[in-house]
DNA sequence: TTTAGCACTCGGTCCAAGTGAGTGCTAACA
DNA sequence: TGTTAGCACTCACTTGGACCGAGTGCTAAA
């Protein structure tokens, strides 16, 4: 519905205020090399723009800037993602080099590469271990009545939970219990623990085990854990070059809402695969107003594992973004799949 | 060899300046109950202070505030530190009760605690690894090819790291090598391990293993994990409030310090037992010049364990600071005394 | 339909005057 | 001799007016 000449004004204004952050006047617009107009044209083509919605104007006497609404069509109608160098490329793959790095080590570096190559912040949501399956479970005494349980997923994972061992317990005794739960466990996801727990394994201990409520407590403890997510950031302070988060109360609330990790990783999950685009007011919280969240999300041979995402002004370089996460996101894909595919 | 009249100035104008945050007027000195001395009198003594180098003037014709010299003499010669409440104390002894959390969570829990009590930011040092000792390993099979190692320490700590497997080995031979590790390094110092490995195990192991090149490789690869301590921090928008840190790029500075564990990691870590106060310019990074920090250890069973910090502005409200964090420190030293001191 | 011209708007900067909190110094007082 | 009242002085901060300039909207001509 817009002209031709509207879209090239638009994305124009978009380009300018996106490098410089200040407000775009016709003249500069005018001035640009594929722009064979007057800056009184543009002046009533900008003026149509606002009217449609996809400029404002902080006062009379400045030039325009982009809306939400300006933004959003850019996004959706306009985006070309920008592709990554060559030597991008190569400082990503350098990542995967260490070959056995753990798995969070991983997911670390990649929320620290994403942020270096967008300057934005990077967000990186661990995988969601709803999906992930139990390998093994080992329990290792600590002291004569606490031991560490230690559960590892078919990912790699690996958590762990100290938990109260019942007095009188043996090693030889918690052996049988152990095997008994990896015997039963083993491969169910770990989501549906804790009800195979009070089901099945119930009934086999209820058997097998001597002190049997005892046990049963001690595997509560074991599985009370909630399997959250893990989320980690990078270039956290890059956010702080943005001229938009000048004032330290902005950067107080933005923070804030870095430090509750439940809130983020909740706000930045993806259900289903592929890229978010989120700009301003989209977002929930109403720090994040002036802000855009782009995400991916990223997984092991098809099953859905986590996301990755860059945090900047709304005022930021989508396509530049976009393609660097669209990129990283299918790449990190890649290499897990290939590192984790022969589970078994 | 300040007079009685001066130590009471002094302590005046510190305790105006941290509350306030501005320069501080012989007038408004002089209103305080305990003051019964006229304006020009105490205008007399504060000149005698800034000659002492104890105050500063931020230009002629405002108030006084303290200088570095200033709060390291109110620090060295007149702290009282301030008792607890009922229910700080209560709020403490709360975090305890979930009574087996993690350590982990534990101390991360602590750090929210400091942070909320002082209402700055809190650092702690989870427990520095060097003196811990092996409990046990554990090597689960992933992929056809990886395995993660599982090392578990005797105050509970669990560390996992992913290795490659030699091709060929079935989980007879991997459970013999794991045998022959726990029965080797159990007791062993963290810090020693790397050391054990290229002299003992690797006799031993030449006798009893058939890929010993490939076994070797693995094991590097176990331990080559550098066991740093974790760093936790909460509060850290606390510091935002302060009026100091009104300025983005001090912020910045600021925050981009925290983004590197390991500095702050080297910068709190405290050799001996003890409260430590470090004021301004006394730290080593230069974004804290207008920051104190305050540091307490930690312990398990008289061995050293790690740090608890509280990092405010110079301005800071030391009584309180040192009052939570003395006891702060020592309650956690009992509890975790308390909790792990029956190893074996 | 496009453009040149022109009056107008309005935030930002500069400057001068005024304000007030605070100082240092001096002289008087107890 | 130590303390205090008084006074001139300093200096950051606020206020308001003048000015500047980037940018606009409108109108009329090309």
């Amino acid at each position: 519905m817009l002209t031709e000449r509207q879209l090239l004004i638009l994305k124009a204004i978009i380009d300018d205020y996106v490098c410089h952050a200040e407000p775009v006047g016709s003249r500069s617009v005018s001035k640009r090399e594929d722009m064979n107009f007057s800056p009184a044209t543009i002046r009533n083509e900008m003026a149509d723009l606002e009217e449609l919605g996809f400029l404002e104007k902080p006062h009379s006497s400045a030039g325009r800037i982009p809306s939400q609404k300006g933004y959003r069509y850019f996004v959706d109608h306009m985006l070309s993602p920008t592709m990554l160098t060559k030597n991008e490329v190569a400082d990503i793959r350098l990542m995967y080099e260490e070959q056995f790095v753990e798995f969070e080590k991983l997911i670390q570096q990649s929320a620290k590469i994403l942020s270096s190559l967008t300057s934005y912040t990077s967000i990186v949501l661990g995988p969601e271990l709803f999906e992930s399956t139990l390998k093994q479970i080992q329990l290792v005494p600590i002291s004569k009545d606490s031991a560490v349980a230690i559960i590892v997923t078919d990912t790699g994972h690996v958590e762990n939970q100290t938990v109260t061992v019942p007095g009188g317990f043996d090693v030889r005794e918690i052996e049988k219990i152990v095997n008994i739960l990896n015997d039963k466990l083993q491969g169910v996801p770990l989501i549906h623990l804790r009800h195979k727990l009070s089901t099945e394994i119930r009934k086999v201990l209820s058997k097998y085990v001597d002190q049997y409520d005892q046990t049963m407590e001690m595997l509560n403890q074991m599985f009370r854990q909630s399997h959250n997510e893990k989320v980690f950031y990078a270039g956290k302070t890059n956010i702080l070059t943005q001229p938009e988060f000048n004032d330290v109360n902005r950067v107080r609330d933005l923070f804030n809402i870095f430090e509750e990790d439940q809130l983020i990783s909740k706000h930045f999950r993806s259900e289903q695969h592929g890229m978010k685009i989120k700009i301003g007011e989209e977002n929930e919280f109403a720090p994040f107003d002036d802000c855009s969240i782009i995400t991916a999300t990223y997984s092991i041979d098809g099953k859905h594992l986590g996301t990755v995402g860059v945090l900047g002004p709304t005022r930021m370089e989508y396509q530049r973004v976009v393609g660097v996460l669209d990129f990283f996101s299918k790449d990190l894909t890649k290499v897990l799949t290939k590192r984790y595919q022969n589970n078994n």
